[in-house]
DNA sequence: AAATTCTCCTGAAGGC
DNA sequence: TGCCTTCAGGAGAATT
């Protein structure tokens, strides 16, 4: 699923084949994502140079001088770059064809996105509220101490909150709370600022590893190129329920906080 | 305002 | 073998 070195893999892997190319047809075999394909962005990609691929938190960007391509992976998205006239599989919704090779999005559960805009895309509705980059040198230790005080919402919720952090999801949250060994619910504006500091290392390292290992393959999720990640062999307790936890040996326990599954350690986490 | 719950969707896994 | 139920989850929308 993927989360944000899932995301970053996936850039990485498709920006050499794209960028500076001219799209040269799109074809939209099933419109229905998340929000609808836009009925006419054939004619608005068509004939367009990529000029850059970034990414934004989870939303790969690919800039025309025209207005970008905003695309989000939801939880089964993928992108793969593949030989033109390469035959669809029953999920693939999206191509977009250049001269020597074609970009398909491929998305089962269909909770991705497809939008494009006219305007910088840091001005877009979905990306001009979000936090900072947890990479980024804005996210520190005093930055996450000074947005959750006076506030109770569990630990683990808080630094999944795209308005406080981007790019932190389930799998990442779960594993540097307990590298950090912080219990998910504990009430986030309760967290000291050294404990805190503690944990933006930790969440930077976990995403920082994943990124090195292509990223997390749980279920959907492959590299541009159809490889799966490799950073589950390095996954501590995410999944891992009733196993023993690797520091102690106690059963991890398993709980739902805020719709997701939490994994942890009643031992080593308070 | 902040916290919580609901919602979209499909495929895998488990029970009988 | 097959049908049913349950679960997974990113994140916006709706509700409390």
């Amino acid at each position: 699923m993927p989360e944000l070195p899932e995301v970053e893999t996936t850039l990485q892997g498709i920006a050499p084949h794209i960028t500076g190319k001219t799209v040269r047809g799109v074809i939209v075999r099933h419109p229905r994502l998340r929000w609808p394909v836009p009925k006419d962005l054939k004619q608005t990609l068509t004939d367009l140079q990529i000029n850059s691929v970034r990414r934004r938190a989870k939303y790969l960007l690919l800039e025309t001088a025209n207005g970008t391509l905003i695309l989000h992976l939801g939880m089964s998205g993928s992108l793969r770059i593949l030989p033109v006239n390469t035959p669809p599989g029953t999920h693939d919704h999206l191509d977009i064809l250049f001269d020597d090779c074609c970009l398909r999005l491929r998305d089962p559960r269909r909770f991705g996105a497809v939008l494009w805009t006219r305007d910088a895309p840091e001005q877009h509705p979905l990306i001009a509220h979000l936090g900072p980059e947890p990479l980024s040198d804005a996210f520190t230790g005093e930055y996450l101490y000074r947005c959750s005080r006076n506030r109770q919402v569990p630990l683990k919720s808080f630094i999944m909150d795209g308005k406080v952090v981007v790019g932190v999801g389930n799998i990442y949250a779960n594993e540097s709370l307990f590298l950090s060994g912080i219990h998910p619910l504990k009430p986030c504006g309760k967290l000291s600022r050294k404990r805190f500091e503690l944990l933006v290392e930790n969440i930077k390292r976990v995403l920082a590893a994943a990124i090195r290992q292509g990223g997390t393959t749980l279920r959907d999720f492959q590299r541009e190129d159809g490889r799966p990640g490799y950073f589950n062999q390095e996954l501590q307790v995410y999944g891992k329920a009733g196993e023993p936890c690797p520091a102690c040996g106690k059963p991890l326990s398993q709980k739902r906080i805020g719709q997701r599954s939490s994994f942890y350690c009643t031992h080593c986490q308070r």
